[in-house]
DNA sequence: TTGTAAGCGTTATCAC
DNA sequence: GTGATAACGCTTACAA
């Protein structure tokens, strides 16, 4: 287990003179690209071997150009969900062989956009965001910098970026809807998100549609909240106060039903019997609340993994079309819904 | 808004060129290094913006052997726990001018130490880890290949890395302890963790400890737990079947805490008032729970944080004390007590 | 089959 | 003050 000559570790000249061949040799052998006699082949790898030689991926890079490596950029990397889909999406490209810069926008858009330079100046092979609120200009501006395969998930810029991967948004809804539906209820309020995400619009979007197509009363009953249990709790209150005006509400996310179910508490609405509950999101908490809530399941780590697997298709061949799709999700039925 | 001479981004070379002068007084003029006549250092600086050059971190990382990222390796990027201390570190490192390589060990020690191997490849400027059942040996062996920077959090590891950072265990354990203690319970069992981790063995021992302190039965009642709520509510079984054998149960963690509930609504055991319950951990729902769980909270991203903060040091200059930080914890109580 | 040499885009060490 | 020139550690034409 000799060193390199030097202090530091052992460079692929080291490797080429213990061999006694030209360092291009070396370099070919170890790549296993051209051919070579044994003996040569023999000696590379022997030598290798004997120095611990690894290559530099730092000098490689830049002299390939390619630097295996992927920025991923999301709003709060602390999110359960965004947590979840990171850790989808970074299996998947470890296994590939590729490595992953994580960039955290903090829901700020300048953030956002300095963070896609930092990431394009370093040279990533692609990109894996899911945006907050910057406009589809100055996103393609920030891209156009270099030509680099983008990804978006769970939000959609219009007609930007190279594939997109979103939950079945308004399948769910759907299923959340009809189900309250066939327990008989026909007022029914939704707690909305913020309307410049992807998953809120169409979340929202598919509430009323759905509303529409079932004539259930709708429009009135829709409370648009942030993304924060407070915000859920400060909502629900507007809708059970000072007596409900709904018999059952969707929450357009876990956090929201939380709150809600804390404003039941609070007024004393009994849930389900005053007013039924169903949210999207299913926490792995969701069956120990009381009651155990009714909610729309779904693999978060599989955006992340569909979406990596969407990039490194656009890495290897630079075919043309932008595909979405959809992840999708299924009802869970439990207490929160009168079942 | 000219581009490079070329196709791609500009070089230093193609700003030295427009502003007439070599790349060497080019790239000092840009590092504010050495002395200039003011018209040489405005020409470069002049033809920099106008060519909207960018230096190439590969290039100067591979001339200066530094890279500006570090290299943070955790047991599980999804749990909301890692989530938040990535968060944490992410944010500062990003403000001092540093980015991060995510690696995820997947709880297996193997990929732990290949995670780290290819980090240190990547000559990361140091490591934040939390290691999950490696050998010490192994740990050393492998960073010994280069001498990087390395700072623990959540675990320790005996006497390797340059800093060490983690949550008051002891002290949480005892505000939980002592606090049940005062509500008059005698017989208290505890769900504790794997006994391999840094932190499940201190809590446990703390429970230990105080109970001993406080003459309160123990050893018996002692139930080791994988970090699961699956596990919590298998080993609480254990505890209240056929009769419950305690009056009270302290969790180690709120995953466990969250079994025990499941177990108890099972069995038809009244929470806080046949068992009294409390736990490490103070998740986002815990209030939300019925019965609301008493818990030791903290701030997961101070961990981060911290463990950022003495990395960068170690960085910045190299004296040799190896120092621990412990973050710290308070006592939320709520009704799981009998409160 | 192997070697030579150029080059990726910087910074650092010298001279001038 | 500024400019050659040589690295950093690798890949890849092009020659031999």
């Amino acid at each position: 287990m000799t060193r390199g000559t030097s202090a530091g570790r052992a460079t692929l000249a080291d490797v080429a003179r213990l061999a006694g061949v030209s360092s291009s040799t070396a370099s070919r052998a170890l790549n296993g690209l051209g051919q070579f006699t044994p003996e040569t082949r023999a000696a590379v790898l022997a030598a290798a071997e004997e120095l611990g030689f690894e290559p530099s991926p730092l000098a490689r890079s830049l002299r390939t150009q390619r630097t295996h490596t992927i920025g991923f950029v999301v709003p709060d990397v602390s999110s359960p969900f965004y947590a979840a889909v990171l850790q989808g999406a970074q299996r998947l490209l470890e296994r590939e062989g590729y490595r992953v810069m994580l960039m955290d926008s903090e829901q700020e858009a300048p953030r956002e956009l300095a963070a896609l330079r930092t990431l394009l100046m370093h040279q990533v092979d692609g990109l894996l965001v899911s945006t907050t609120g910057v406009s589809p200009e100055s996103f393609e501006s920030v891209l156009s910098m270099r030509r680099t395969p983008c990804v978006f998930f769970d939000t959609a810029l219009e007609d930007i970026g190279d594939g997109v991967v979103l939950l079945d948004n308004r399948e769910g809804i759907g299923l959340l809807v009809r189900h309250l539906v066939d327990h008989g209820h026909r007022s029914i309020g939704v707690l909305a998100g913020p309307q410049r995400e992807t998953s809120a619009i169409e979340r929202l979007d598919a509430f009323r549609q759905e509303a529409i197509a079932q004539t259930v009363s709708a429009e009135d009953l829709v409370r648009l909240c942030r993304w924060t249990h407070e915000s859920g709790y400060e909502q629900s209150i507007e809708l059970l106060e000072p007596e409900p005006i709904v018999s059952a509400i969707v929450a357009c996310s876990a956090e929201l039903a939380v709150g809600c179910l804390a404003a039941c508490r609070e007024l004393g609405v009994k849930v389900p019997d005053e007013v039924a509950l169903a949210c999207f999101d299913d926490p792995y908490f969701a069956p120990l609340l009381e009651p155990a809530l009714t909610a729309i399941a779904y693999e978060p780590a599989e955006l992340g993994r569909v979406a990596a697997t969407l990039l490194l298709e656009r890495i290897g061949s630079d075919d043309v079309e932008r595909n979405e799709v959809r992840v999708p999700v299924r009802l869970v039925v439990r207490r929160s819904c009168g079942c």
